[in-house]
DNA sequence: GTAACTGCAAAACTTTTGCAACCAG
DNA sequence: CTGGTTGCAAAAGTTTTGCAGTTAC
């Protein structure tokens, strides 16, 4: 009975997805997906993993972030060129990104997505996959 | 009289930007400006200066896009993770992204950019550099 | 048992940098 | 001349890949 509170949360979540729940993969599922909507590198997930004792390499850090993204776990995140960022948050939202920090928020944005779809001529033959809004910030000069 | 015809179109451009007109920038302003906007990455205009029989390194095409950034002649424009694509018109408009052929256009869109930053509650102590939207396209499935 | 997955190291790619040679003013 | 610029090669940073060994089922 005990034994069975111990399964992971992400094991259902990863077989749900067609993934097979290897160690790393529910290791990573769980730091990615426990509390809450987060903004994570390759490089950050890695690092959080070490620190926590997981084993784990950074190529498999790397694929598995692309498996969950391919899955629809994750959502890529294009704010700087050379670095790639993922996001816990799966639905349709937007972002800021702190240019100094780099760090990304989510923006409490009330843009009606359809509206903005709709004002724009899509090319002949395309659809469009995504509309991303990112709000780039510095600090304000004093 | 006729040698002054010579002179080509970008050496004030770049003189007025504050960079001395040597050889490679002087080429490669001409290739970027010398007909409506572009849309380019380091690699595809090192091709087609080598192309063009421009002497030019790659490094410097690197080093040059950056220095043109940083004096306002060209925009980053960040689309997609990993390589870098600079825009030749630096007013305020938003993109296309072709995610299957990597190409950019822009986009006539009437968005007003006032509306947008009202919309949005900027994080205290923070301003906004910028807000660029990227429609993502792919083919219309048949 | 076996196909899928992981780890490691190496490769691939994009971009930056160090420094001797070169060139614009 | 003289300092800014370039070219080259090397380095740096991020991401992908090949393959032997391991793991989930």
């Amino acid at each position: 009975m005990l034994e069975q509170n111990r399964v992971p949360y992400g094991v259902d979540k990863l077989r749900r997805a067609g993934l097979r729940p290897t160690q790393q993969r529910v290791a990573l599922a769980e730091l990615l997906f426990a509390d809450g909507d987060r903004h994570i590198t390759a490089e950050s997930l890695y690092d959080e993993a070490v620190a926590k004792g997981v084993k784990v390499s950074l190529a498999t850090v790397y694929n598995t972030l692309n498996q969950f993204k391919d899955a629809g776990l994750l959502r890529e995140v294009v704010v700087r060129a050379g670095k790639s960022y993922f996001d816990t948050n799966t639905t349709t939202h937007h972002h800021f990104f702190d240019e100094q920090t780099g760090s990304i928020e989510d923006i409490d944005l009330d843009v009606d997505e359809e509206d903005l779809r709709e004002l724009v001529k899509v090319p002949n033959g395309k659809c469009i996959t995504a509309v991303d809004i990112v709000v780039r910030l510095r600090d304000e000069r004093v």
